[in-house]
DNA sequence: TAAGATTGATGAGTCAATCTTC
DNA sequence: GAAGATTGACTCATCAATCTTA
């Protein structure tokens, strides 16, 4: 067997204090879901999540183009980790970088034009993969609440992490 | 909630765009939480999370022991990176490795008394994380739709994923 | 000295191939 | 042949150290 044929089950059922708690049922839908994801994009022969990510983050900045810790914020990724994606998405001639020139410690990572052509390439695959595992199973109101929900957590989270 | 909130029911996501879907901040949010989730677990000297996915899998399980594919489908992990994985946990005295006597391709993960302590010494530090970032800012009510709509999605994917 | 970004070394994850047992 | 698990080779992620410019 394939280790593709994998992440089926959910075998989580809480148990104590955080019985309540839905923080299993996020954990493993999102594990779920994702690799599911990843599962029909490499079918279809493109390239992985991340890469779409920091692709689209590209398409919507001002001048297709954003610095390289800016970047990082956008696709939630670590900056060491960023700088290896990116040589692998210039690599594969999908972005390229540019001196800044107000600031020339710093780098752009620019989209190229066939960076965007990839993007959209993968959309209407990702696209389909949310509907048919997410969008289709809410109501509206589900995805207005949820969305409020997710949005709490994370400013929440922000203050969290950075209390100073 | 506003009265605006109350008309616009029942619509699902039909033709178009997923501008309302909340999968752009689910994603965000398991990142930073989780994120946020392995800094408070280092900053203590202890085990990443998927570890604890795992003495926590076999700490339910009976006699405390877990088929290896077992407990892939547990943590949600791919067959080969657990093994991996239980190589580590083994390597570190959290887990052992015996033969399974009925089916002797498969072997069982048996979670030492060891393996037993460090689980619980990670459990509060998990636990106030998942209070502090979580818990904490979901009313009753939003913990218990949150499940269900998690749970739905997770039954939807199982049978998307494996159609037959 | 600090911010922005990169690199080297090392640890972890993934895929295909393999071994054993059913 | 197929299921259960592992291994080898490779890719990717992570941390600390480094280089450059502010």
């Amino acid at each position: 067997m394939r280790d593709g044929d994998r992440l089926k089950k959910n075998r989580r059922s809480a148990s104590s204090s955080v019985a309540r708690s839905a923080w299993p049922a996020f954990l493993t839908a999102h594990a779920v879901l994702v690799s599911e994801v990843e599962r029909r994009l490499k079918e279809a022969e493109l390239p992985e999540l991340a890469w779409y990510d920091v692709l689209w983050a590209l398409e919507r900045a001002p001048k297709r183009r954003l610095r390289m810790h800016e970047l990082a914020d956008a696709v939630v990724v670590s900056r060491s980790n960023l700088t290896r994606l990116a040589d692998r998405l210039e690599s594969n001639g999908l972005v390229s970088r540019e001196r800044c020139d107000d600031d020339r410690r710093s780098s752009f990572a620019v989209l190229t034009d066939a960076g965007s052509e990839m993007r959209k390439r993968m959309w209407p695959v990702y696209r389909a993969a949310i509907e048919e595992l997410f969008d289709d199973h809410l109501s509206a109101d589900e995805q207005a609440s949820l969305r409020a929900v997710l949005q709490r957590l994370l400013e929440a989270a922000a203050k969290a992490a950075a209390p100073q």
